[in-house]
DNA sequence: TATTACCTACCTGTATGTAGGTAGGTTGTT
DNA sequence: AACAACCTACCTACATACAGGTAGGTAATA
């Protein structure tokens, strides 16, 4: 079962009861964690607690931080990707629908951010090696907006005056701003920005 | 001299060389490092190297981290209140543009985020205090925003159909989103989302 | 003389990470 | 079937480092 991003569920306790393992809950929960608090301010010690294990446990999955740090992002790639596949045949404003949903997610648990402004929040504190994973994840995104927002605009669908570049450009900078905005302001913001990227696409 | 967010220059090497006392060269330095690195990762000793000073002499200024970077967000307030001040007489549209103007001196100063947005990245490890003022600071920024695009609307400068909260909410969530998305995918699209700020007034 | 602006030295907490061990299961060999 | 060799999934205990913060002192200045 999936619980991340871009996953069927995003509760903590459904997590714990389904048939995950050890490695993959460790992945799991660092993801929580890391969007709610952030890279650096996660630490081992909570994942230790709440699975009932040893903070050296943890470094057997995962030799060190980074490592897990990547696995994290290449989770949320990985489940990204599904997500692709998963509404490969919907329309294309469902298919945006469904991403702004995964965003309504996050906030509503626990005012996560999405796993790229996590780590694009600690971006220069990151290894290259980290850094070029956010930015390879970040590129098949916006690939994937373009590619819809394309699809839309082409089947008549979606209607913007705008290029599909600065539009697609546009999603990818106000979704992650909207979550950050949505923390100091509240949610009433929160949705008050995501409500105006719908409106983008449906007139003008 | 004014050297943060809203100040007439952002370089470092200007703010050692003038008059500013240890207690102000702090909060400058403070203030540009979480601004790179995040309010958690930035530590006592990057300023005390710089200044030539001990960690232990900071605490003399500021007794705790929180207490700096409460002085921090208090100072980019008054920076604001003082940009403000400054463009008051100029035309709508100038207002705006010296607000982007200050988002690209961030991005060219070290990928730096705003300050509202850097505490908002730690929003859920901050006391309460800390929340309140970012929160307070950011209601100063999107009410001014609100008024500067009601008086464009009304003076016929500026041009757009949504209301007028909604494109400051607009505004609000792309100019940190901008910054963010800058930091994975390079200035290029940090340019992009600012432009496509300023077309959303000009047209539609 | 009081205050300011530092300093040295130290304490405490906590985070990542390592060394080495063990219980229990699996696999391969004779 | 018996046994050796090895693996998995943890554990205890410790090493290291560095953070924030404190106590108490000193030298210069107002």
């Amino acid at each position: 079962m999936q619980v991340g991003m871009f996953a069927l569920s995003n509760r903590d306790d459904i997590i714990m009861s389904t048939a995950l393992n050890t490695k993959e809950r460790i992945v799991e929960l660092g993801r929580g964690h890391m969007q709610r608090i952030g890279y650096h301010s996660f630490n081992y010690k909570q994942i230790a607690l709440e699975l009932n294990i040893k903070n050296a446990s943890i470094h057997h999955y995962y030799p060190s931080k980074e490592d897990l740090g990547m696995a994290v992002i290449e989770k949320d790639r990985h489940d990204f990707l599904d997500f692709i596949q998963r509404t490969k045949k919907a329309a294309p404003m469902d298919k945006l629908d469904a991403l702004i949903c995964a965003y309504q997610e996050y906030f509503k648990g626990g005012q996560k951010l999405c796993v790229i402004s996590t780590f694009s929040a600690s971006f220069n504190e990151l290894t290259e090696r980290m850094q070029l994973a956010v930015r390879q994840y970040s590129e098949i995104v916006s690939s994937w907006l373009a590619a819809v927002l394309k699809e839309g605009l082409d089947s008549g669908d979606l209607h913007f005056s705008i290029s599909i570049e600065e539009m697609t450009n546009h999603w990818m900078a106000t979704l992650p701003g909207a979550l950050l905005v949505g923390r100091s302001r509240g949610k009433e913001y929160f949705d008050m920005a995501l409500q105006s990227l719908k409106k983008a696409i449906q007139s003008s």
